[in-house]
DNA sequence: ATGAAAGCGCTAACAT
DNA sequence: ATGTTAGCGCTTTCAT
């Protein structure tokens, strides 16, 4: 900057000005300015001028996800990216693989470079490491899941609905004994999912039967071998349910046909290639463009008290999950909410 | 700090020093420092850390990829922020959606954070605007597509080899009209290809017939709208190749049994659902690993010639590519490298 | 319309 | 082992 100054035949005060398209400035004076920028190749500092702006926007959220790699995760960063460009902000992205541990070293990077928020999909456990962070003034939103004991706005969808309507169609549909796969029971969104499987088979008057039910998956190949599991004992299950996107990409690989199926997620299962699979939808982008609304109010000022918004989910049946059941399959119940 | 600093009755330096672990603090003032540190929620400020040390890093490395929500940029995504982490830096991640224009401002915003080094998967035309941020020190290192004109280090895989080695695994299984299924031509990856297609037809004797191509598609639906307008012609191909992992997934839901087919990719398309498909894989996080490993040799010094790393792909035969052509199928050519 | 001085939070270099 | 001084590149504030 100095030398763009000394280039111009101006003071450095002028070339800022210029810089940042400030009023006030002789039109000649500010060609001759933009000119030794185009020069000289500068760029204004960000760095330096976030410092003596404090107080004011780094301009930068951060966001931490489970893994970028999974689809699900991916779509919630591409939508998040998008909203942190229309406001001017870039995006600082890390992943936790489900390591409490390494939540905390990515969001201390992130907070040490002072983001003016975070998007979290919270591990499970504790975050109350985070209050340091909030009192100096870092945003906080949840995606995703819940974290319990974290006083945050939270953006969500309905598991534990969408699990006890997927239960309720397979029912509707004469299937008594009904299987289940779930992850980590220590995740909010396993632990909501769970709810509602045993919610629908309690509101059907079904016997919930620990032999039907695995918890605590967390690959395709654990999910593919418990299927094989489940479906090898004595009086096996006619339908299964999975609880996420890669129990269900993992069990269906494993899930002879005659199995009636839902699984959890639109992205990682095929929708056309046969056959085609009956799943729960739902929208990680308006997920995470919920979560940068709320995020971004905060950041310009609102001080209102921490909102939850709970967004709906939608069974699509494709045929994996109408497949009749021994009691009376082919009559569908009532639209699932 | 100066609160930090007064709570313990020390000078700045010294909770600097405590701070960043240096040598030469006695234990009683260090443990002194430290509990105030954690009564104060006290953090240090990464940005006027890096602005003292000018010259030395940020800590911040930029990725920019088409969009973070296609399974291959999410795999490239994911790799690239373990790469950095364990180098102790974050990671900026931007989509420039396949415009020139998007992909300059967020390579802007992401330069004057004065990132260390920039991941980028280029977009068509010219990069020549990097050059100033390449004068100031920032290292740039291209992955997935090379950058005519931007002499850089780049890590590609053999996408012409990937397809040529494809048209002759189809030619061996007696295919004689194969169509293709191509993306924007002005893309480098998408030019590779193609001409991978044209070398293998005509190593083979086959006339390159422009009713059986379609290049310049962009998303599913466009692949198999072009999938079918092929197969309704008169004289319609035995087999198809698709050219990237969008084009391979569109054209799948249009495609007929009975078509031979080999996509591209392996992480949109069903390994095992019925029917599996026939694949030329790639490797994204050692894409990702691989530029990693350049830019932090850069950073870090490296100032040797810029190099090109081209990393090999797989052919996976999973039946969708052996369906016999008219021309005397099942009879496998010699493995392809 | 332009510039000079001061200082953001931190650390390199030099005292003590 | 600890403190002092100065300054990173910019912008705020107050002149001129």
């Amino acid at each position: 900057m100095r030398d763009v100054a000394a280039a111009a035949g101006v003071s450095a005060m002028t070339v800022s000005r210029v810089v940042n398209g400030e009023a006030g400035v002789a039109p000649g004076t500010a060609a001759r300015v933009e000119a030794a920028v185009r020069r000289l190749g500068y760029q204004r500092d960000d760095v330096a001028r976030q410092l003596r702006r404090a107080g004011q926007l780094s301009q930068i959220i951060g966001l931490l996800v489970d893994d970028v790699a999974e689809p699900f995760m991916a779509a919630v960063a591409s939508a998040a990216e998008d909203a942190a460009r229309q406001r001017g902000s870039v995006l600082l992205i890390g992943s936790s693989h489900d390591d409490p541990g390494r939540e905390r070293e990515v969001i201390a990077a992130f907070t040490a470079r002072r983001v003016d928020g975070l998007i979290l999909v919270p591990v499970a456990g504790s975050h109350r490491f985070l209050r340091p962070a909030q009192a100096r003034g870092t945003k906080v939103v949840c995606v995703d899941r819940a974290a319990p004991g974290l006083d945050t706005d939270t953006v969500v969808v309905d598991n534990f609905g969408a699990v006890r309507d997927a239960v309720r169609h397979l029912h509707a549909h004469g299937h008594r004994r009904i299987g289940y796969l779930g992850g980590r029971p220590e995740l909010w969104t396993c632990g909501e999912r769970h709810r509602g499987y045993r919610a629908a088979l309690s509101a059907a008057g079904v016997a919930d039967e620990p032999a039907l039910v695995r918890l605590g998956l967390r690959t395709g190949p654990e999910a593919a071998d418990a299927v094989t599991r489940l479906l090898a004992a004595p009086d096996p299950p006619t339908a299964v349910v999975a609880g996420n996107e890669v129990l269900a990409s993992g069990a269906l690989s494993a899930l002879p046909s005659g199995v009636a199926f839902v699984g959890f997620d639109d992205l990682a299962l095929p929708a056309r290639p046969r056959p085609p699979v009956t799943v729960i939808a739902q929208d990680p982008a308006a997920l995470a463009a919920g979560a940068a609304r709320l995020l971004f109010a905060r950041i310009h000022g609102d001080t209102s008290p921490p909102r939850t918004v709970v967004l709906p989910t939608r069974l699509i049946p494709r045929g994996s999950g109408e497949i009749p059941g021994p009691h009376g399959g082919g009559g569908a119940e009532p639209a699932s909410e």
